[in-house]
DNA sequence: AATGAATGAGAATTCATTCAT
DNA sequence: AATGAATGAATTCTCATTCAT
């Protein structure tokens, strides 16, 4: 095993990447073969393992990025003091904006194709998605005990605020007298008349 | 005597159902194969086809019990004009319970799977989700005029109170201090004050 | 991993390792494709699976099989303390007759293609190997003690009379002047009067 | 000035060659890849062929150079009319010291991979191995006639003798108590003593 | 001399399914 | 009801090789 080099996210890469979470999400990881990617990608499968070594690294690649696309920027929630119901608001809408994002993708893929993940790779994003709890239990934590919501199991109200927003991506398209903004801010009353 | 008769629900087709409703739920329906089936049934893979026409009738039966489980108990709901609350709280319970029932299998299945079926047999399937949706259309409506809950719009807010429960399979195992009745009381205040 | 049952010599089972006997000898063990041996058997490679379950497992079959034809008609020699020269003959007569046997096949193999074996099967080869060389080196240690043989390293000389035998499948082919026999007569004289 | 120069022994082409021998020998040539061959040389497949055509002619110019190194030292025998004895330990000396020789490589390449040569490659290969054959039976033809050894059959003791050098590579190694040259004296004692 | 990208051919293997028994 | 044998289709992946740079 020569030193193993985190491969630069070369023009190629990123068009797997991007094709094949379009692929994954219509029609399932086991599903899509990866002559459906290369298809997409305008080669031939072969060539795909010049830039990934599996399958399994497309998909391994594709979720860590997703995941960090939503931890990264509430990271610094968690030291932070702050308003816990603006807290709850940006924690709402980045992961919401992502899971409806331009991307249009993935999802979903985070309930259900982990279990194709090594157990190197599963741990990686099993991580990060312990990071995301670990925010959110904080944000209400500190609401509880400002008084600002009412007593709750703070892991399983997170649990059912980010189910909501997760299945999002199954159902919603946004229309003119719903836009994207508009589903966050009624999520958000949602959850926070929930907390009231 | 008819000559087409819908097969029975003999002891074996319910085996073949139960082991593959697990399986499926814990590898996916691609990444089950008929030999995974066989094997928990301790037989062939070739005597399924003397209970199952294929794999993906399989499935279908699986996913329309569930559905069915879930619409029998609540269609009566969708005529009779009650107490919306309680209605609600009746839709909740029944949704939970066969979520996280002893069955303890499917799940997610419907949100993911269905790709897997012919038009028709989706077709069928999602008939049943719609009615699901009616009748949860239907209570929360009359919830509506009746000055009940805030002025929402039914189809977004059934959405998220189904995907909170939908999920339940994914993160909740009951403890003492936190059963799937506390867990149904939970949901239910949870999406009540949001609606409040 | 069901209770490993030893697979029963099913008459396919022999057919391809027959088959595939001939072609690893005459194309080698990664040459040979699953494809060329199911067109010699006269199916499709898919039914290959059906008596074994890896290529590998094939090689493993056969050659544990020669090397227990190797070693099983000369096991007894190693108790029982008969005549060395005529034990030396008997242990150089069945090693010619399989290597040169009817089956004209492998051989060479078990020179060459055990790196293709997982360490387990690799193992019950060399062991088979080691019974071989011991019950060379005793009865080569006994003339030795009675003085019928010079004073040599028996694993050296073991070694080169084992050589001899293993590499005639390359070069001999039987003639009228000089038959199987005549060969293991000749082999036996050369070795004993290198022994004198 | 020619125009096609048959490639200098450059430094790569050397590094290649040894590289491969060892790799050929360790895991057999089908099994050995052109990026194998370059992970070892420090640089990417695509390199190599700027020193070697194809796989094969790498193959081919290690069998070549070995088959030289061994025929060379002793082609001159063939034609001088000198003691028969001194010459057959000539013979086996070189042969031993090649196949045991520093490179510690190829060997039993030229028992099995043959076959993946073109037919003109192997030609050559079996043109040199042919003419160390007629080396060996012309020597021992003379000896014969002079009465220094037994009537054997020349072709089939020089396979003998063969053999048991070229499998020395199998299972010898130096020790304090048997070195190269004690194996030399040894084989050429136990060849001389058959054929007395 | 060296490399990254690309590819055609082919490998072993899996799998749902069929069918005769 | 149950099974062993058989298969067509597909899948992931490997690999020698080419070519532009």
């Amino acid at each position: 095993m020569p030193d193993v080099v985190v491969k630069e996210n070369g023009k190629q890469r990123t068009l797997i990447m991007q094709k094949s979470q379009v692929l994954f999400w219509e029609k399932g990881y086991a599903e899509t073969s990866m002559k459906d990617i290369a298809n997409e990608c305008g080669f031939r499968p072969a060539n795909i393992y010049n830039f990934f070594e599996s399958k399994e690294e497309i998909l391994f690649s594709i979720l860590k990025e997703e995941m960090e696309e939503i931890v990264n920027p509430i990271r610094y929630l968690e030291k932070e003091d702050g308003d816990p119901l603006q807290q709850l608001r940006l924690l709402i809408e980045t992961h919401v904006k992502i899971t409806l994002g331009e991307k249009r993708a993935s999802k979903l893929l985070f309930d259900t194709e982990l279990r194709n993940l090594s157990p190197e790779r599963r741990k990686v994003i099993l991580d990060l998605r312990d990071e995301y709890n670990c925010i959110g239990y904080t944000i209400l934590k500190r609401g509880i005990e400002k008084g600002l919501f009412r007593k709750v199991d703070e892991k399983i109200t997170l649990n059912l605020i980010a189910s909501m927003i997760v299945r999002t991506r199954l159902w919603f398209s946004p229309e003119e007298w719903m836009t994207i903004d508009d589903l966050i801010e009624f999520i958000f009353q949602f959850a926070l008349k929930g907390l009231s």
